[in-house]
DNA sequence: GAGTTATATGACAACGTCGACATTTTTCTA
DNA sequence: TAGAAAAATGTCGACGTTGTCATATAACTC
């Protein structure tokens, strides 16, 4: 391999010369540096990392610790805001998923030490909370669509599915729904709690009954085998005589299922049933005709921004163990009709 | 840090005697290993891959590089196919995404170089032809879902499309369907063609003529930007006076518009109109009622195998740059009717 | 132009680990 | 039980960098 010395011996000088032409450091003349460069290209050398790493001790690593990286496909989009991040600031990334069992997951901690990684992503596909494995390691963690169960010792960044929900029932409600139908989430989904919160308090707030809201629950049980009722309770709730004007999901793959309900029953949407979705998961939402309004969640920017965080809590910047949260934008379309 | 320097003062031998327990070299007294292991826990120490690398020049590391990493969402069961094995055979994984940008994926051939990986999985989120921006350099790398576009350097492993769709074929001519509807996929991705011909090929070897088979485009443009004809293809196929009794398309996504289209229309499925998918992408296939019989991609399959194959190219086995096909599963559910 | 300061370069050690080789201790053999 | 072989342990240097400190050269100052 072709290493500093090398390359010093090439371009006629010392080896921290040509150290120092890497790593841009002033005092080296514009004559010195050309014919170094020259080398370095001449001979195509190429950095080592890890004696770098073992003479700073800075591994300029990030490690992403995942749980799963499927389940809501498109919640890989974090995994990408991050790279696109360390892309852009010249740092490497470690990735290593736990799929559930938590023996792995202190293997990766480990795995993460021994590569002396600088800082941790804790990412999970879907909102929840979470109990890191990490022993007692104290490696800087920044949390990414979870947060941690016991202790605040970690700062996180999380979606704001409340406000998300939020605005998808104004919407409704602005648009003259005053009958709504609700199906929920899996409750183990910590966004479901909050999505459906939203959607009560809202629809409350505006003077809405209980009884104006049909809450049904779409799925339950773990998470990738879960039990699915959206159809049957879709259905269900589109056969009674005073039925909602508009549906609301969990997500935008249950609307796959309310979408097929409605018309199987000779429904159009939206001019018979208004429907929304959440999550702007676009392989369905803009597969479906008319194309879901929905509340897209900013996968992406959990990824870029949770990187950001991690960069400077790595930096020292102390602060306070930060719990920020990131605006789901509505998405209009067409499946809503104003009445 | 502690090292293995600590660990050998705390035990009270050489650290050349740590070196020995840490990876299981043989002549080391049971009584010593004892007190060496007991040193390490006590002091927890994690050996440090930076250092052992230097010295042994083997980074027992995989590099990942992607082009996009959410286009179909469930082919990044490919990634999580490459991390259960790297997890497996105690490799790392250092990922990396080049947005489509060459000048981005050139760098990050210098980055993998900086850290002295072992070998490059080259995979693509659908299956297409590349062409590797890995300049002169020569580190062992395997093609996953994608193969070269102009040499025949690197060994590669895809699925077998036109296997895949032979079989879908074949599944809905035995059951009675004499004329086929199909909707084509971007021509832009690998497997439009290969699918399109095996439909073709296995219509006309049974007995079809060209006149019994509607083929239709569905998709085309740039990837993630692509103009989408399908529900207005799929409408329009199903008004046909002789329409078809079962439409085949290029993906599950396009089924999706597929369906409401016959819904729409006020056909019931399987009854009126049989519909079959490809991909198994089961955010769809099981979301649609009824469920979606298709043909599923072995993406979690490409990452184990693939990674397992870099190994042993890695390992040294030259044998010869091999193009290995994994076949698609048919996964029947009940969007067929027999006629 | 002597003295000072800024700029440019080099020598050398150290990071943590393991490989090559040396040495000591134990076990076997005749 | 001496001598040989096997087992157990240790010494030391090298891997490729960069940090520390020293030195040499150039550029100022008055």
């Amino acid at each position: 391999m072709v290493s500093i010395i090398s390359v010093a011996k090439a371009a006629g000088v010392s080896n921290k010369t040509v150290s120092r032409v890497i790593n841009g450091e002033p005092y080296v003349t514009e004559e010195t540096r050309e014919r170094v460069e020259k080398a370095i290209r001449d001979l195509g050398y190429i950095p080592n990392m890890a004696a770098r790493l073992i003479r700073s001790s800075r591994s300029n690593t990030f490690g992403i610790i995942t749980d799963y990286v499927s389940t809501t496909p498109y919640s890989v989009d974090i995994v990408r805001g991050i790279q696109d991040w360390a892309n852009a600031n010249g740092k490497t990334i470690l990735m290593a998923n736990t799929g559930g069992s938590s023996k792995r997951e202190a293997d990766i901690w480990k795995m993460f030490q021994s590569h002396r990684i600088d800082g941790v992503l804790y990412v999970t596909m879907y909102r929840r909370t979470v109990d890191p494995e990490a022993g007692d390691v104290r490696i800087p963690t920044v949390m990414i669509n979870c947060r941690p169960q016991t202790n605040e010792l970690f700062p996180s960044i999380e979606p704001d599915d409340y406000q998300g929900a939020q605005d998808l029932t104004r919407y409704l409600l602005d648009r003259g729904h005053r009958k709504i139908g609700y199906i929920r989430l899996n409750p183990i989904l910590l966004g479901a709690q909050l999505r459906l919160d939203a959607f009560r308090k809202t629809a409350g707030d505006f003077g809405l009954h209980e009884s104006d809201l049909s809450i049904r629950l779409g799925m339950e049980g773990p998470v990738g085998a879960e039990k699915n009722y959206v159809f049957a309770v879709a259905t269900e709730m589109l056969q009674q005589k005073d039925r909602p004007t508009a549906i609301m999901s969990g997500n935008d793959e249950m609307t796959i299922q309310v979408y097929i309900a409605a018309m199987a029953l000779g429904l159009r949407i939206p001019e018979d049933v208004s429907i929304v979705g959440f999550d702007d998961f676009r392989t369905v939402s803009l597969a479906l005709k008319p194309e879901l309004t929905t509340a897209a969640l900013p996968y992406y920017d959990l990824g870029l921004e949770g990187a950001d965080l991690l960069n400077s809590v790595v930096a020292g910047n102390k602060a306070r163990p930060s719990n920020r949260v990131l605006r789901c934008k509505l998405v209009e379309r067409t499946s809503v009709q104003s009445l």
